[in-house]
DNA sequence: CTTGACCTTCCAATCGTTGGAAGCTTTACA
DNA sequence: TGTAAAGCTTCCAACGATTGGAAGGTCAAG
């Protein structure tokens, strides 16, 4: 299977593949004769694999963890709850930062006519003269 | 005021105002003869503008658009309005981009024990058996 | 045998920020 | 006055994840 049937059967670009070959998260993929790379089967799944870890917001140094516990049939299940956990920890102070951004945003926004004059209270919030 | 004061008072850091310098947001300061930077109290005022801007999650793109209007005494508060809705919007899209990770991990987070042995339903929710 | 679609590597850009190196200036202190 | 520390300058590089492009080799269909 050539670089691009494989990206596009696991959803991962050609040139993430690569990528991720030449930082380490995935093995070196074999060659033809003439320097092609060439996949199978179980490459399509391991993709398929940091695809959805991904698609889940993980890093890639953790989607490293994560692939080296999927690939350890010996691995405590305590282990991947707690990689788990770590990221969605950042994922709620991250979601939790947005909000209080956007929070004060509607504040200030929902007093603004938005008209054509100049007099206006979001200019004014970032002005500095007070801290909503 | 040297560019280290500047910083200090205004909450960002001297790389960064160099920065906004060299890609034009902020005007290039005037030189002392031996070509430091030097800085009054408006730049303070400018840059404290710039750092509540930040702190609310505008782009340096977007901060230019609000520099301009701050600066334009005739500007039309709708304009004003408009960006900043604009930046809402891409907020309140992260945050549910965010939200529908957490979302699912949570949901295969809660079926794993978490303890010794190897069976875990994050690692399967991942492994593709099924799109939860 | 040519053409087009693919593959390869390498280099650059994105965005915002930080770090460091090399060299000059100012400040502080003996 | 001499010197050392601290602060300034510019330039270059890195972070993370991804995309884009250029230059050149290879494979398939016509």
């Amino acid at each position: 299977m050539t670089i691009s049937e494989v990206a596009g059967r696991s959803g991962i670009s050609a040139k993430m593949i690569r990528y991720y070959e030449g930082i380490g998260l995935i093995r070196a993929a074999s060659r033809t004769d003439s320097g092609y790379r060439s996949y199978d089967e179980a490459d399509v799944h391991t993709l398929g694999f940091i695809r959805r870890a991904r698609d889940l917001g993980f890093s890639v140094r953790q989607i490293g963890g994560l692939l080296s516990l999927w690939q350890d049939r010996e691995r405590a299940s305590a282990d991947v709850k707690a990689l788990a956990s770590v990221h969605m920890d950042e994922l709620r102070a991250k979601i939790g930062e947005l909000q209080q951004m956007l929070k004060t945003l509607e504040h200030l926004v929902s007093h603004c006519r938005g008209d054509e004059r100049p007099h206006c209270p979001i200019l004014q919030g970032l002005d500095g003269e007070k801290a909503p």
